[in-house]
DNA sequence: AATTATTTTTAGGCAAAACTAAATATTTAT
DNA sequence: ATAAATATTTAGTTTTGCCTAAAAATAATT
């Protein structure tokens, strides 16, 4: 598989989460940053090649062997970014656009290697969880912080949005993976909340508050 | 740089070392598993790049950016290498492929977060030299055990020959970086020589003796 | 249901990096 | 010094992945 082949790949995987019935040309030539005639073109390529179901104007479907592949990107991309975080000490801001280049190393040995020397994470930097091997993905039940109920004990688990922009206010707030967090009071008219973190309270957007998962947390 | 770019640059550095008055187009494409055609196409866009400097027929010769981003390249690749190794438990003759690979990921900061987080290495895993940050590099007078005098203590600094029969060759015969030896007798025949590796005796070909480097022992 | 709007595909090109085959320089050897 | 051998360059193609513009199919609207 050339790099291009995996980021096509890669950006259907990501899509078919949101629209599982089938993803669009145009969805994919929007996240590529490129046109729709050439994600046509590449889109007959894959199919070729048994990666996945094309048909004439209704889009794409990964088979099995390019959902595989998909998920063994995704891990790829996610254990370098832990490796990132824990061992070079970047900040979760500056991972994505590194291991954008790192998940294009061909050797299988290597990940399951790296795998094993960062101790088997099952979630990256942002709380999106790891495949291991064979593409198996530890699900947690998470929810947003706009959906959460007040006064109810939670804890940060993920980041919704992963941009430069929202990471470093994110750490600005000193919110990060496992922030114990609870919502004090909330808006009707625009949805905004103040939530209790820790010593201090502050006021959030709505914008904010759906982009956080949290979960229930654990006594 | 593209990854092309970036192989030719590090394959003339290479070659330049050897013969420092310039490098052929053949030469080149023997490096790089590509034609002289091939060849002189790139070196013309190399050159309009000021990378190295090109006339017709008269081989080529790096700029001073040219040598700087190759002594990058060549820091990049030596660098991983020492992860994959210290790191990761990679033997070291399975490093150089992966690593091939790595040296094309295109971030300062990570270059330069490894190089600390490995403890600023200044060898790799078969001896050679890693640049600094700067392009420099630490000389060490290392001559090649066929050079060698009887009866003196030498400690192995690295290899010549790094492919993967030689590698596994110095293994099986528990020679490594900072192994002792000491030439006991050497055949006027053949050049073969009756080497003393610790407790035990070895006897190796001239070849093989062409592909040790050793430096003196130091006390 | 017909028209308009949107999406997708086709057709024809372009740039990068490789190739083959032929032409031209340079070296080597007689 | 000239011919033969070798090395290098030019010219013309190929493949991959992208593009624009036009055509065709699907979806939305009146």
């Amino acid at each position: 598989m050339t790099i291009s082949e995996e980021n096509y790949i890669k950006v259907i995987y990501h899509l078919s989460l949101v629209s599982p019935t089938g993803v669009n040309t145009n969805a994919i030539a929007g996240m590529l940053n490129t046109k729709a005639s050439s994600v046509t073109e590449m889109l007959k390529k894959l199919s070729d090649k048994n990666l996945l179901i094309y048909q004439k104007y209704q889009g794409a479907n990964l088979t099995d062997k390019g959902l595989l592949s998909a998920k063994m990107i995704v891990r790829k991309h996610r254990l370098w970014e832990v490796f990132l975080v824990e061992k070079l000490n970047f900040s979760w801001d500056e991972v994505h656009e590194i291991a954008e280049e790192l998940e294009h190393i061909k050797s299988e040995k290597l990940i399951n290697k790296l795998d094993e020397f960062l101790d088997f994470p099952a979630f990256d930097p942002h709380g999106d969880p790891i495949p291991d091997e064979n593409g198996a993905i530890k699900k947690v039940d998470k929810l947003l912080l706009s959906e959460a109920i007040l006064n109810i004990n939670y804890q940060c688990v993920g980041v919704k949005d992963t941009s430069v922009s929202f990471l470093q206010y994110l750490d600005k707030q000193k919110i990060s993976l496992g922030s114990k967090m609870k919502i004090i009071s909330k808006e009707d008219f625009d949805a905004s909340q103040t939530i209790q973190l820790g010593e201090k309270t502050l006021v959030i957007s709505n914008k904010i508050a759906e982009n956080i998962f949290i979960k229930i947390q654990a006594k």
